[in-house]
DNA sequence: GGCAGATAGTACTAAATCGTATAATCCGAA
DNA sequence: TTCGGATTATACGATTTAGTACTATCTGCC
């Protein structure tokens, strides 16, 4: 036969949560000057490209609860790195967009994310990378 | 020139989050009936070949801080799942090894694990596995 | 043998996160 | 138009997670 026991067998998903944590960790440890908590720079990161979201945009893309969400963007905009404003043709939905300061924290981010992600799997071969992405699309997407 | 701006480009970070909440979430629900937290899971499931461990070993395997896995062992202790006993040979060590209600659940999870990750990676190319495996551990050893 | 520094784990306290319930708004059907 | 159900975001309470300080134990060196 062909299959060992489903216990010794290596795991996507623990191998998935190690390297979120693993990575989460230095990434938290190199930007304490922002005095950020994960999930801060996580929204923060998302937001770098300047295109506003809703709130419910930026819960999917930072995989935390709306519910989540609110807090943390309560701390964010208080320190005036967000504004909350309305979108045009739905005032039920609220507008999340980087103010100057919260501008520059996203591209430190995102320079600290690419320095990382150049760190570790710059020794990689070429179609590791797409690879990768597409597994993690595919683990994203998983049907239920 | 060939690159583009970095706030454009894709990153494994972010991705990597999303897929972490995304597999951790569906994971949840299929295991509802097991009454369980997320980390308790992922504790559960990294002991499931039955070898015991030390908190510190599980700590670094689940990515967890030692100071949370105090209080997830301490739930699954209180619940039967697992047991503390003292490493021979280290006096300081806690040596967590899974009762047998422990092990049936960890078991159920593992299967739950295992068929997540069929229907979501059975479509990939034949290599895609192995370098999201290798793409994994290179950013869980990222070197800080 | 005995001391100094390192390591393992936990209590205590503070913070982050989530689930439920709720108000406001939108959309489609009669 | 107007009503009912769906969607968006938030407040509040409860749980989970993490940081700091501490005790117990080990290891190497004298």
């Amino acid at each position: 036969m062909k299959s060992e026991s489903v216990l010794s067998e290596w795991s996507a998903l623990l191998a998935l949560q190690r390297a979120t944590h693993a990575t989460l960790q230095v990434l938290a440890a190199e930007l304490v000057d922002l005095d950020l908590t994960a999930s801060e720079i996580n929204a923060l990161a998302n937001l770098a490209d300047g295109r506003g979201r809703t709130v419910s945009e930026l819960g999917a893309a930072v995989g935390t609860r709306p519910t989540t969400l609110t807090s943390v963007l309560d701390r964010l905009e208080r320190r005036g790195h967000i504004t909350r404003g309305t979108r045009p043709g739905d005032r039920r939905a609220v507008l999340i967009e980087l103010t100057s300061s919260g501008q520059l924290a996203a591209t430190m981010i995102r320079q600290a994310i690419a320095d990382l992600e150049h760190r570790a799997l710059d020794g990689l071969p070429d179609d590791a990378i797409a690879h990768l992405r597409a597994a993690l699309q595919a683990l994203t997407e998983v049907p239920s």
